[in-house]
This record gives structure tokens, C-alpha cells and sequence, in this order.
DNA sequence: CTGAAAGCGCTAACAC
DNA sequence: GTGTTAGCGCTTTCAG
């Protein structure tokens, strides 16, 4: 039911002006004088008049560089999982402060990465930022062809020329198994993320390395499906048979918060003098005294602030190079290690 | 750089038919033969053409009825926080089944509601769902003359005409008190979120007047800021007095954890040995073994979904007046709230 | 069922 | 500076 919505038509009636005076009132450094601009707002104001995102999207799409709707796509999965909602968070607040607009996409598998985007396109989206979740190759060509940056963030794909900002996996798992090593641990298990998932798995394979380079290898391993109850359950398998781990590294804090509660509190196990347990990610409830959880930190902030500022130089200038970045993780010290009893 | 993206009007002079023709096959319902709406679908998958989802919102402004540019906008504040998370998850999941796209606008304060509200509405919203913020008298009237369709959840403005959903605060706190109580607790303590915070404010409006009832009032009170931190620094603050409560109330799940964790590690305090707890919100943390808060639950996945088919059905058909939901918060019994010691 | 043509609201040449 | 005009890509009458 709902009438027409004022148009810069109705202003320009209003004010006695022509309707491209009105455009040009509302787009700053166009050629209006002071006075006019300064009129034409006013009666715009009386009128409720807000310019048309879409029209002005619509008509801007005819220079060459390709139409700027001032929206930049976003593909997230598992956006309940604290880590993700911080970095959303995060972004969404620098995104917003660069003047443009966040069209958020909830994922369930990967597979769904495809539709999300074609979906998004379809909204001429200047950019897109993916969390967590892998672009294909075909797909990275569509994004080219229609000068779309593409923002991998968390995950990179090998081969693929499009920008990424990520946490450097493999090192952090290195780091882990360094510290526990040093620590004089000897029966080392890892719960990793879902299976076949390439963050886990780098984050692994850096953590085994390490480990092989003291001449151990793997105690045992579990899959946590990144859910606390995924790692409580973990840990339950992991601490069921005769031979126990004396360290548990995590590939995500969740996780580690799963196995530290399963133990306090089903297994009637002390964290550190029973076993020692790291973590990965940093999120707040980390930190949480009664946690103390030791783990790898990512640095959110200047990986989110990154991965802004390199998507939006992107976007006003197309024919950027692609850049890659990579973070390293840190090792925060708290309460979940201490040096293995020996025997 | 990105050359012209494929139109309507590329696909019809591949396929041999008129541009019309194109848009219709892309219609469902629309009047056009199967076997040359399939010829076109061929043709478009083969250059790769996607209808522009801009453009068409541009064309249907036309119809009288508001512009349908098949986005809703969401405006949050304090996405991190995992209550939002879990809600801004679910909510995103529904209305993409709905077919709708989210335009996620992150506020800081409530005043920056407005500005957020005109900025969606630059792009020709079909509707907005304002989550634990106000909406000014005056926007909820120039929404409603733009025919667009608002949801206020988890937050209600009195006299205002539009839709909401929302948990009933003020019996929330009614239940805690009588719990607390029943149990026999006599010092009896509040920790709410923001000052001047309406939602908190109705928590401890319901949950004094039960006290009152029970001939108590309340023992002390203090703001704890809706954060983890200042639940935190709340407990200290409370605890540190030579009159100290045998029980708290915290007006959100997330304060509550603060305060157990700054009991249990900085003030040597055991729950419910020491003093019974209750929380607001029954957040995923909130069930972790560990910590085994005993809170009110809201039914987050209901409030969603009733949101979500209000939202939409105000979309679909903009004459329908507003709807006013409340759902009832529900007692999770848990390990932090026991039967007071006598004396 | 089909094609031609008229807009949706706006910006950006283009003349004055 | 300013008004006039031609699109942006699409949907939807309107004739046939």
C-alpha cells in the first residue's frame, strides 16, 4: 500500500531547480554552487528525501570500471562459533567506516560456497570476503572475469591468484608442539577440526613435524568437529584407553575448552598436573581465569584491519595485483602446561 | 578494467529471441513456452548470464507496492556477544531460505540506530529487524510511510505500532527472585547490564518486585555492562563489602560466567557453596559442564523463527498490522543455586 | 505466446 | 554553474 517514494523529481518541483541540480547536491565535489546545494538540501530534508542506493547503483554501472552498488559480500560459516562472530564483528565496523555496506551469507557445507556467491553477484557486490571456506577455481575465474576481489580470509588456496589474509597454520602447530616438547611431554595427542578440513589439517602437519623433529610421533588423535561437545567427547575417547596422553594440542580453542571441561568435570582429571592442553585461536573465553587455557594466538585485529584495507584498495582500483598475507601466531602462556612429570 | 557484464540483451541476440523473452524465461509463471525458456537457460549457463538482481529491484519500483530489492536489514550492537551470535546465525539462516539477502549493519551506540536505519534504507530495504535497540518515534513513522516492514527484537517500545518479538523480562526476573527465594536466600544481590538499559531494567523490576513480595528487598546491586569483564569486576566489587549476599542474580548469562570465574579464581569463593547464582539468557557457555549455570532460558531458535515469519509475511503483504509477541523465559536448573544455610 | 517500447531513479556527458 | 538528455539492465504493459 505503501505510496511512491519521494524521487529527486519531487525535490527539484520543490525547490524550483532541475533534477540533475538535486544529483549534484548529494554528490559531494560535483559542480553546484553553495547556495543551491545548500537549499536543495534543505527542502530534501523537509521532504524526507534520501537518494536511491539501487538508481544511483543502477546508473553508475555505465563506466567502464564496473558498478559500484557500495555493498561487499560476505560468506561465513559457523558465524555462532565465537571466533567467527569476533572477526564479523570486527569487520563489519571497519568495512562500515569505509562507506560501505556488509550483505552477510550464512554457509552450511562448502559446497554451498558456489550458490552463495552467484547470489551475491547477482547484487553486483563490489567485493567479497569468504571466512573459512574454499573458492573454486572456476569461481575465482567468474570473479575476474567480472572484476570482483575475492577475500580469502582463514584459508588459501594453492595456485589461486586472489588476495588472502591468514593465520600461518603450519608454523602455529610447529609452535605448539615446540613448547610441549620443551615441556618434556612425551605422549602427545591432537584433536583436530572437522575431517579433511585444511586449516586442521596444516595446523597438524606443522604440530607432527615438529614433534618428529624430537623423534616422536602422533599418541594418538581425535576429531573435535570445532564444537566444544565435538572436544569433550574427543577427550573422552582419548583418555578412555589404558595408554593416556600426557598433552593434548587443540586445533581450536572450542575444542579445548570441550576437553578442558570434560575432564575437570567427567574424568575427574587435573589440568595441568594430569595432562597438559594448548589450544588455538585466542578467542575471549580463553582467557577466562578459571580457563587459563594456553594457546596460539591469532591476531584478529591486524588480521581483520589486513584483509579491510586490502579488499577495499582492491575495489577502488581493479586492476590491483592480488596480495597474500600471511600471520603468525603467538604463543600465550597461562595455566594449561607445565613440565611433564618425568617417567 | 572489468569489461561489461552480460545482459539480458547478450543472451537474446545468442539465443535468437528477443530480450523480453530472456526475462521472462528467468520469471517463474511467466508467459513463455517451455521449450524456448529452456532454449534461453541453455544459452544464459553458456555465457554465464545472471539476471541483475539491481536492475530488476530498479524495474518492479515501478508497481505501487514498495520496491522489493529482496534484502532485509539487520542492525546489531554487540555481534561478539554470544547470545547476538547465536540469534544473528539463526536469523540469517531462515530468511536466506526465505529468500531473502541480510544487510548486516553493526551499531555502537543506539543513537547511531538512526543513521543505520537510513543508510538501509538508501537501499530500498523490504524490511528491517532491529535487534536489543531502540527505534525512534520518528523512524518508526517514516518507515511505516515507506511502507517498510520492522521487527523489534528482543526489545519493545511502548506506544509504538510495530511489530516485536520479545522474552519476557519482567517475568524472567520474577522467576529467578522466587527460585532464589524459595530457597531460602535472604541477600539477595543484582548485577545488571548497561545503565538505563530498558531489557535489564524490566529484569530487575520483575525479579524486585517478587523479592518485595516475599518482604526483601534488594541486599546491593551493581552494573556489570553486559560483559564478561565487568560481571567480573561487579563480583568483586559486591564481595569486597563486610556484608556480603548469599545469592546474585545477573541480568545476562555472560556477566554471570564473570562473576564465577572471578569467585572461583580471585575471591576463593565456591558457588553454590558460598552464595547461589543465576543467569539470564542460558547461552551455550552457560551448559559447559564446568560451569553448570543455573539461568533462565530464552527460546532463541522460537523467537527466531516466529521473527522471521512475521518479518516476512509483513513483506509480502505490507497492509498487515503489527504483531506483538512474548515468549516466556524458562528456569534451567543447574549446579549454582542451592538451598541457603540457615542463619 | 511473443516482440516492441515505456519506464524504475539516478548519474554523467553534453551543450549552453 | 546550469538544464537537457541519454542511458544503466530489467520488468511489464501493450499490440499483435
Amino acid at each position: 500500500m505503501a505510496k511512491r517514494s519521494i524521487t529527486s523529481y519531487d525535490v527539484a518541483k520543490a525547490a524550483g531547480v532541475s533534477q540533475s541540480a538535486v544529483s549534484r547536491a548529494f554528490s559531494p565535489g560535483a559542480p553546484i554552487s553553495k547556495k543551491k546545494r545548500q537549499l536543495i538540501l534543505n527542502v530534501a530534508k523537509d521532504l524526507g528525501y534520501q537518494p536511491n542506493a539501487i538508481a544511483r547503483s543502477m546508473s553508475t554501472a555505465r563506466k567502464d570500471t564496473h558498478q559500484r552498488s557500495g555493498m561487499v559480500g560476505v560468506i561465513v560459516t559457523r558465524l555462532q562459533d565465537p571466533f567467527f562472530a569476533q572477526t564479523i564483528a570486527d569487520f563489519s565496523r571497519l568495512i562500515q567506516a569505509q562507506g560501505w555496506q556488509m550483505l552477510l551469507f550464512t554457509v552450511d557445507g562448502e559446497g554451498d560456497v558456489n550458490t552463495a556467491l552467484n547470489t551475491l553477484m547477482q547484487y553486483k557486490i563490489d567485493g567479497v570476503v569468504i571466512l573459512s571456506a574454499i573458492l573454486s577455481e572456476q569461481m575465482a575465474k567468474v570473479c575476474r572475469a567480472q572484476g570482483i576481489p575475492v577475500m580469502l580470509y582463514n584459508r588459501s588456496v594453492e595456485g589461486l591468484d586472489v588476495n588472502h589474509v591468514q593465520i600461518h597454520n603450519h608454523d602455529g602447530g610447529r609452535l605448539a608442539a615446540d613448547f610441549l616438547v620443551e615441556a618434556g611431554h612425551r605422549r602427545i595427542a591432537f584433536i583436530g577440526g572437522e575431517d579433511g578440513d585444511a586449516t586442521s589439517a596444516a595446523r597438524e602437519a606443522g604440530f607432527v613435524e615438529r614433534l618428529a623433529e624430537a623423534g616422536l610421533s602422533l599418541f594418538s588423535r581425535e576429531s573435535g568437529n570445532y564444537t566444544f561437545e565435538g572436544g569433550a567427547e574427543a577427550a573422552l575417547r582419548l583418555f578412555s584407553r589404558s595408554e593416556r596422553p600426557d598433552a593434548v594440542f587443540c586445533a581450536s580453542d572450542v575444542m579445548a575448552l570441550g576437553v578442558m571441561h570434560a575432564a575437570r568435570t567427567e574424568m575427574g582429571l587435573e589440568i595441568p598436573d594430569d595432562f597438559s592442553l594448548i589450544g588455538f585461536d585466542d578467542i575471549p573465553a580463553a582467557g577466562w581465569p578459571g580457563h587459563g587455557l594456553t594457546t596460539i594466538r591469532q591476531p584478529v585485529g591486524r588480521m581483520i584491519s589486513e584483509a579491510v584495507e586490502c579488499l577495499v584498495s582492491n575495489m577502488r582500483d581493479t586492476s590491483l595485483a592480488p596480495s597474500k598475507q600471511r600471520f603468525e601466531g603467538q604463543l600465550i602462556l597461562r595455566k594449561t602446561v607445565k613440565r611433564a612429570q618425568p617417567g
